[in-house]
DNA sequence: TCAATCAGGACCCGAATGGTACCATTTGGC
DNA sequence: GCCAAATGGTACCATTCGGGTCCTGATTGA
């Protein structure tokens, strides 16, 4: 499916939510119920998010979280590197040595290639594009696969 | 992660050693040894290629498989999406009115784009590119984002 | 006729995901 | 000083999904 994981989606409409109070905290329990999700979910999602740095948590009473950075110091592809982990599109993409097929397949640095034009599309969209009534036209710049292959042989 | 199935990174091995020997057909358990891939799995990778018309198959004796097209005109996504379905990066981008909250969360179209413009990434890669040996340098073309945000206001 | 080969399922198992709950820790207010 | 509010962290369970195998039937060439 390609899909991201729903609580991937759900932090991207959390981060959202916080984009549009900045500066105050908020509490997990009160952007659940601005966002319409479980506050239970909101919390687990939060609490990874603040371990990336995404957001910034106070603890104690009167605590909350809010942005850690600026909505438009946050991808969307932070926001998966948060949530998900590395971005690959496969297994023997992000470590060497684990494919058995290493050695004769020629694939691999392409995959490799693949997933860095996908990173850097996602890289290009802030938070502050996916906030309604913020947008503006985004352009995701060229995204040009990076073409090492040295002697172009054929 | 962001990842592919398995099987359908099988999938684009499987292709590109089709790729290598154009025209015959090649049966099943012969392109599982030469993909050091288990028979049962190429079968059931090939069927399903099949089916979305990227390979063409004989049955009977002297059977087997070859490209449906030339691999200059498979590209990545359609073999993503002919193993594992539509490219969406979440679940409402896909169907309209499955998600709770799709009244109040204005995100869900610039997944949409987001989605769009992986899409349009990957399919500017094909098979012929991941063949190894027929390698040439490929440029993904200035991947843009449709802004179409009506009167882009702010 | 027979053997090879694809077609189309059913099936099973393990891993990952989504979701929940619990307890410790911190902090502000009374 | 104490309590309520709120996060931090972990552990847990149910369900789903993906990977993988196997079986039976249909087709085709020798
Ligand atoms: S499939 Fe793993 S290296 Fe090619
Ligand atoms: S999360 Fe489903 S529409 Fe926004």
């Amino acid at each position: 499916m390609l899909r991201i994981a729903k609580l991937t989606d759900y932090a991207t409409v959390v981060l959202a939510t916080l984009a549009e109070r900045p500066g105050a905290h908020a509490s997990a329990t009160e952007l659940a119920t601005l966002a319409r999700l479980e506050p239970t979910t909101v919390s687990k999602v939060l609490k990874t998010l603040a371990q990336a740095g995404l957001v910034e948590s106070r603890r104690g009473a009167a605590g909350g979280y809010r942005l850690g950075r600026a909505p438009e110091a946050i991808s969307v592809a932070d926001v998966i590197v948060a949530m998900e982990g590395p971005i690959g599109l496969t297994e023997c993409q992000l470590h060497v040595g684990l494919c058995h097929h290493e050695g004769h397949c020629g694939i691999r640095g392409n995959w490799q290639k693949i997933g860095v034009a996908i990173e850097t599309a996602l890289q290009s969209v802030s938070l502050a594009d996916l906030v309604p009534g913020r947008r503006r036209p985004t352009a995701i710049p060229s995204v040009t696969l990076p073409a090492e292959v040295p002697g172009a042989e054929r």
